[in-house]
DNA sequence: GCCAACGTTGGC
DNA sequence: GCCAACGTTGGC
């Protein structure tokens, strides 16, 4: 099992966003990276775990425990001429775009950017690292364990 | 709102 | 295939 950190802009789709939802479940839909992309759809298993992050935002940080429910599968807004994230160059016969299904395991007690920043362990985490832009990213086990043991109780 | 960092595009 | 120009991200 892997672990991640994807990024949502609350305005866009929060934390509450996703525990008002159907089952607590959404489609990542919308991730125009193909690094993350191809982690979504290369990497991501049922049962992956993931750091719920709001990201862009006055409070950016760690906001909930989401899990992976469904293996990717292509991205419907790509063939959706109404979407903000329709793809001109996308077809049903090669797909360019994949999201997965996750669903909210549970909120978390918010912990920000900035607290983050002040643990040693966590120095090498990716969402970290100057000029970070990725959406979605791997977290280390370690990093994981830290963050679940000492922040999220 | 600023701006550094990074990804993508397209002319050559 | 190079790389300048441009667009986007996202913390601050």
């Amino acid at each position: 099992m892997r672990y991640w950190l994807m990024k949502s802009e609350p305005t866009e789709f929060s934390v509450d966003d996703l525990a008002a939802a159907p089952a607590k479940t959404t489609a990542w839909f919308g991730v125009r990276n193909y690094q993350a992309r191809n982690f979504m759809r290369d990497q991501m298993r049922v049962g992956d775990k993931a750091f719920f992050y709001h990201s862009n935002c006055e409070k950016p940080g760690i906001a909930g425990i989401a899990e992976v429910c469904k293996l990717a599968y292509p991205d419907a807004t790509q063939y959706d001429r109404g979407s903000k994230y329709y793809d001109q160059k996308a077809t049903a016969q090669n797909p360019r775009w994949f999201n997965v299904d996750v669903r909210l395991v549970r909120k978390t007690h918010f912990v920000s950017i900035k607290k983050l920043r002040s643990y040693r362990d966590l120095a090498n985490m990716r969402v970290l690292q100057k000029g970070n832009r990725l959406s979605i990213t791997p977290v280390d086990p370690r990093e994981w364990e830290f963050i679940t043991r000492v922040l999220l109780k």
